[in-house]
DNA sequence: TAAAAAAAAGTTAACGTTAACATAGTATGT
DNA sequence: ACATACTATGTTAACGTTAACTTTTTTTTA
């Protein structure tokens, strides 16, 4: 026998009702023992598989949450999606994955399909090339499936928000850099728009002015999230007379820390002697580095997580409310910032 | 309106049946252009996304592919999964992705509920910790939802395999390292059952034969396929008295070479000159090694790119047949292996 | 031992969509 | 002008399951 059996095939096979097979399959009460019995070991037999798509036109329930990820390959968003996966698989639920590579018609259409198809809720992180916001305005308002946001988050548009606060790390680690004695301090920006680089910004900013340390706006550059990014901006510093040089760098992120190393290192500086360095996200290669970075660890498993639970109590409670939910990020000290 | 608005409902909003509703939403001919207007101009009015959980009870079609990931963040996977959805997007089908955890419960369970949801398709990579394959060969003889395995495949049980030829790879980079006039060499394996662990030892094995070069038992540990396992079994290694002990090291994978290499470190001895040693999947890390690690680089985004349109014809085609592609790996030769 | 209550089974309709067939209306050709 | 052939629309049933109600059978109780 092969896979699509039916309940009805079944009921067929036994001269039963389908009803009466679709309540022993599924342990419902009115059932005689002899008769789950027999209905049991012909579904066995027959190959028996439920029909979930079925059941979900019934029941308007799907056990299904759209995932979407703007981008796999970057080591933080795995992590993120293995503690979703631990929540979701423990309510049998089944996670729907879209991949937005970062382009922002593919996570539009991505919220289209996961419409369509019924999924119980979403999560979603944003690509970095949002323009306007309408679209999930739209989607909260109007459709009722809950979302959540994490890590890359709009807030105060109606949906709950799950992230690792920014701005907070990035003070403190600025704050540990000034704590070294430094008060020329770069930073090397991500691209304005995107949420996390103005707040890793907002952080920074707060840190200089807790010591009245004036903003040089030529150390405060949009460099980017990736390594060629970082070293582009970083040689650009670096053309600087020697004495109008920063003497410590707050990066965005590890990669571009990475590539502003680099270029540190081809201009012939030590690290962290001649110029300190930070970054944030504990990337892998972070404690490889000739001089092992110091940077802001995410809790990345944590943050899928709660993020995970945060949309299971929308999914399940009638009046829980919008929250944006912050998690703590940990400093990781190692010698770039000065240290040792 | 909200979000279940059904076709029957802007029906009855415009007077028509809601067949001629569903005829003018999928454009198909028959419907008067200002019909279909007024129909369009509705559904959208009205707030309509179509149900594809209706439309797949109709059609038996699901346009999902299951995905079955042994470890999402082993960072060799995330990547196949670009390469998987790059395929699946382009052909609007979605991708579930269920996590195995390295847990044969968890992957069985997986697979009984892809089955259940109807999906179109199964793309899986296997747990580590397969005792046997009876699942799998009755999945495949009684199901009639097309399977591929990628990476950890079995083969010979009636499903595609993608891979990487592994036995052909462990014998190149075993002879390279014979190249360098290594003949005393040291195999760091895998866990025996797993068939990655097997073939690349049967490569190993190869490499030496070729040379009438005998195999040292001692030599020849099943260390494990993370850092810890290579550590204590390169340790064990060092504690031969110095004449029997190996010159070169042939890991299964990277991380086991990464503990290999701090265990060699720790012993007092150089890489490559007191001890080389070559690793397997070219980790993010390898280059960045005091000495950096000689590697095969692993086509992750192809495997996963081949494995979804293998999957693809074994659903289009009637006829496809069971097929073994194996992938070709690249040398990453740096200095670990004593080079340059 | 008959009535009442409980258990076991069956019947019908519904979930939202579409395939397949049926019908009404409009255009085409002679 | 009248059959012929389309075109536009409608009707019915089906996909596999379950909720809600109904009927039959068994058990309990007075």
């Amino acid at each position: 026998m092969n896979s699509n059996v039916t309940l009805k095939q079944i009921a067929e096979e036994l001269g039963l009702s389908t009803m009466t097979v679709s309540r022993a399959i599924n342990n419902r009460s009115n059932v005689v023992e002899s008769t789950r019995q027999r209905v049991l070991e012909a579904a066995n037999r027959m190959g028996y598989t439920p029909n979930y798509v079925a059941k979900s036109l019934v029941s308007s329930k799907t056990f299904t949450i759209g995932l979407v990820i703007p981008e796999i390959t970057h080591s933080f968003f795995p992590d993120v999606i293995r503690g979703i996966e631990d929540v979701t698989y423990l309510s049998d639920y089944q996670l729907i994955l879209t991949h937005a590579s970062e382009q922002a018609d593919r996570e539009k259409k991505a919220i289209k399909t996961l419409q369509a198809k019924r999924v119980d809720g979403i999560l979603i992180s944003l690509v970095q090339s949002i323009e306007n916001y309408n679209l999930y305005k739209d989607f909260i308002k109007r459709s009722n499936i809950p979302l959540v946001f994490f890590d890359r988050c709009v807030e105060g548009i109606g949906a709950s928000c799950v992230s690792t606060n920014d701005e907070m790390s990035a003070y403190q680690i600025t704050r540990h850099l000034i704590g070294h004695g430094y008060t020329k301090i770069a930073h090397l920006g991500g691209p304005k728009k995107v949420a996390i680089s103005k707040k890793r910004f907002a952080g920074f900013k707060r840190a200089l002015k807790k010591d009245g340390i004036a903003l040089n706006g030529e150390w405060m550059v949009e460099a980017g999230f990736h390594e060629k990014e970082g070293y582009r901006a970083m040689t650009e510093l670096l053309k600087l007379p020697a004495a109008s040089r920063p003497e410590a760098v707050v990066a965005v992120n590890d990669p571009a820390a990475f590539g502003a190393m680099e270029a540190i290192y081809e201009s012939g500086l030590r690290i962290p002697e001649d110029m300190a360095i930070v970054g944030f996200s504990d990337d892998i290669r972070a404690k490889l580095m000739a001089c092992p970075l110091t940077t802001v660890r995410q809790p990345a498993y944590s943050l899928g997580k709660k993020a995970a639970e945060k949309l299971f109590r929308c999914i399940n409670e009638t009046d829980e409310p919008v929250e944006n939910i912050e998690l703590v990020s940990e400093l990781v000290i190692r010698q770039s910032c000065g240290c040792e």
